[in-house]
DNA sequence: GTCATTGCAAACGCTTTGCATCTGT
DNA sequence: ACAGATGCAAAGCGTTTGCAATGAC
């Protein structure tokens, strides 16, 4: 039986994702916590997100540069928008389409079903330059 | 200037993945084109694909798995359901939301949007088993 | 003949794992 | 004291790059 312990690390990790409030990679969210004069290694960062992940205390998005991001698990489901350029992101929500993929996965047979979505785009900044 | 020259490599890349219809990774069409008898190497179907991504002539996704799977840029653009036991995926359209994506990314100032929809759930198959 | 393209192998960056040590319970 | 947690270093995996050979123009 694989009992959870607690730990000031996986405590560290939790706060700092929840103080971020967006979507981090697990390598940012490393350093953070480094900043903050907390010692921990990477691999027990990489360690604390998974296993939030898996109880449902955060969420993992996969990235277009091909790093993981996580982020706390907010009640009100939102979704990203991602300038390509800048990287900026704007979160938006979309109330009816929480329903829609709902039904749509349940027309498919599917159940517990989950979503992403994410939009790219050129943001006003970057978007009068290039 | 970085003239192209056009190779059979290229042409079988496009080709293939203009085949395939769906999503697939490097390495999953890298096997595809070698199945056929045609030999070239990995190296040169990333760069194909990068090529044909720039080019407007495809659409890249990074998956859950890390991989980042590639398709053939179709004029109807649609989205996937993917099971998250055995990764059967289905296509499912949402014209509705095609709008509405645009329409979103436009109040926050963002324009030449392009958007990633996913829909991850469990399969009527494997719903049963587990 | 030139110069982009190919392809191998090595390099890369993110993530995971092995293992000895440490620590919460 | 025991079993899970940590952290370093090394392995793993998809992807990219360096460079000599090749082939399209």
């Amino acid at each position: 039986m694989t009992l959870k312990r607690a730990t000031w690390q996986k405590t560290a990790v939790k706060e700092q994702l929840d103080l971020f409030g967006g979507f981090v990679s697990a390598q940012e969210l490393h350093q953070k916590i480094l900043a903050t004069g907390k010692k921990l290694g990477l691999t027990t960062v990489y360690r604390a997100l998974t296993e939030l992940v898996l109880g449902g205390e955060a969420d993992a998005l996969n990235a277009e540069d091909g790093e993981t991001k996580y982020r706390n698990c907010t009640p009100k489901h939102h979704h990203h928008l991602i300038c390509r350029k800048c990287g900026n992101t704007r979160e938006f929500e979309l109330p009816d389409f929480e329903v829609e993929t709902e039904r749509i996965a349940r027309s498919h047979g599917f159940k517990d079903v989950s979503h992403s979505i994410e939009l790219f785009g050129i943001c006003s900044k970057c978007g009068v330059a290039g």
